[in-house]
DNA sequence: TCCAGTTCTGCACACGTGTTCAAGTGTTGA
DNA sequence: TCAACACTTGAACACGTGTGCAGAACTGGA
């Protein structure tokens, strides 16, 4: 016999398997006396309930299924942290499944959770495709999505939480303009990604609070990583009227933007400005220190997390939350230095 | 009723369960067509088969279990996602664990695992308590530690993949050395760690088949966080004789090194050399670019995943496999500009 | 001493699956 | 026609836990 059970421990204490059971949960139902006898003894021989056994009779597992593009990105990383700890804390263990963006990946993880009957999911992935969201909500299994809003008609199943990516886009701009640049470039993600979309939208707007005009050579799309950075950076150099400021969909993409820079022997701010988003760990540790926009990437764990433990206990609560964004002043910003080539 | 059980199909299909169970799993047992029918009723009913169910019956959870330090750190990160990659290849599912370097956690953690009765556990901690893998062992449960030696005596369920760290401390010490530094400095991780003990081995080995002096007010501790290695590093400007030269534990040390270099004024590699270790992706976007030793990060994670795996099905494998680094030269190391202290 | 009420315990079943074994059906050859 | 055999199926049980319900044991009062 590979582990002791209830039915050893009612055995060696000479009596029935379900008062093994309710002494252990420390019911009422049993006299205090029995119940510690029987307590020593599971001590004794060191019994751990078997989580199968009960998942089985309880129809909960107490677990959740967590799916991310790839736990390698350091703002999912900070993401799982936080819902890793919450979800400890109340006793749930976490399934963690990279989908590496890749659609059949995502089915099969879907399949998987559903298999092991997860009480809830939660998705960090940059992306959720179309085929992706129907297939989790036909399982009726609560849903959080992590900076991902649900695109089609709510759905009692799905919930998000978010940043407000308009607003913190705005503020970013606002700086950026209060700082006296005109020309403003925007190095995207791939296309398609709601997150890259809002901020868009929210530099697309400032430009024209600004009455600023909208250059669409100033928007390269990168890849959400330093590689995409650099190679969209590349782009904007070369194009005749460079921009004096640049403003990333990200921090690793502006981390690729600012070696893009420094390779050309640009100095960051005093030539170009930049300006990230996500606030990771290494902004505070470049040449010279990323400005950008903090998202409380462990609190964002935390709340989805929250959101699930409260769909399971019935507590009625919002299907959508908006975090907010902090700006962080360093040192990649400055006034530009040159005259704008299109000076009124 | 929830969820869609085998007895549903069973009596859909007008046979018994475990003729549905044999179909299912496609058993020479059943007939063919009647297998064909029923695997064409649990399509249409959209069953999935429970594994709790099945993990009660078959004693095997196809789970296996991760503990890390903090999933926030891009070594274990990578590690991770190789562990994960393989896991989900063969049908096994990850639950990932951060332990915080809390004691209290790991073994909270450890229960955790015991309770789900994973299949295996992996451990990409920087550090296992006393307590804790004699806790694991004490399990019975298949375990493999990633950069992690098991201090005490051979046990037959427990195994390590980890980097050579001598030999990697030594080539970079090589390089180092080989480019004319004389006064080379440590900056290690938290002490008692294994791969902190051994690279400051190959270290301290070095200095002395170069006959060169060492000298203790060159090594320093961080934590393995680019804030330790940034403040060590201010430790090492402050001493007398500062050095040409800082190995650093990990590429986070150096980054934060790096950092505190960079503020003041002193240019990397001209005025000091700087390597580091792990190769993150970040290394490849520091000014100047990190010379440092590569890791197989995600390949250790896919490593220590398949010795499971081997020990699952029963194959012999050895209890310990060794991987090799590999020096990455880019930018951050040159020869000493200035003249060495301690000349003769 | 007996009865009613309270406290405690165990039987039986449920949860969803896999497996052993016996029995059923059909086929072939004598 | 019957036996031997292969093929197919289902009854029964196991895995480890939780729970409804009946009944046992105990307590207190008359």
């Amino acid at each position: 016999m590979r582990h002791v059970s209830i039915k050893d421990i009612a055995r060696a204490a000479k009596v029935s398997h379900p008062t093994v059971s309710r002494a252990l949960r420390h019911s009422p139902l049993v006299r205090s006396e029995t119940a510690k006898e029987i307590r020593k003894i599971a001590e004794t021989m060191g019994y751990r309930p078997s989580a199968i056994g009960r998942s089985l009779a309880t129809r909960k597992t107490n677990m959740i299924g967590v799916v991310v593009t790839t736990i390698a990105d350091p703002f999912i990383a900070d993401v799982v942290r936080g819902i890793e700890d919450t979800a400890n804390e109340f006793g749930y263990s976490v399934f963690l499944a990279n989908s590496n963006a890749n659609p059949d990946r995502e089915i099969q993880v879907v399949h998987s959770f559903h298999e092991r009957r997860v009480d809830g999911i939660l998705v960090a992935a940059s992306r959720v495709g179309a085929l992706y969201v129907p297939l989790l909500s036909r399982l009726r299994v609560p849903i959080v999505l992590i900076n991902n809003q649900h695109p089609d008609e709510p759905d009692q199943f799905v919930r998000s939480v978010m940043i407000d990516n308009i607003k913190a886009s705005s503020e970013v701009m606002g700086h950026l303009i209060g700082l006296g640049h005109r020309r403003i470039a925007y190095i995207g993600d791939k296309s398609g990604f709601q997150s890259d979309t809002e901020r868009f939208a929210g530099y697309r707007r400032s430009l024209e609070l600004a009455s600023y005009a909208f250059s669409p050579e100033l928007v390269v799309h990168g890849d959400g990583k330093a590689e995409g950075g650099l190679q969209a950076m590349e782009k904007l150099l070369q194009i005749a009227d460079p921009p004096t400021a640049v403003f990333c969909y990200n921090d690793m993409s502006a981390l690729g933007a600012l070696r893009t820079l420094c390779a050309q022997g640009i100095k960051v701010p005093a030539d170009i400005s930049l300006i990230g988003f996500d606030d990771l760990a290494i902004a505070s540790y470049t040449s010279p220190l990323l400005t950008t926009v903090r998202q409380p990437k462990q609190q964002m764990g935390r709340i989805a997390m929250q959101m699930l433990l409260d769909t399971f206990s019935g507590v009625e609560s919002k299907s959508s939350i908006k975090v907010e964004g902090e700006l962080i002043l360093r040192e990649s910003t400055a006034p530009p230095s040159r005259c704008d080539g299109n000076a009124n």
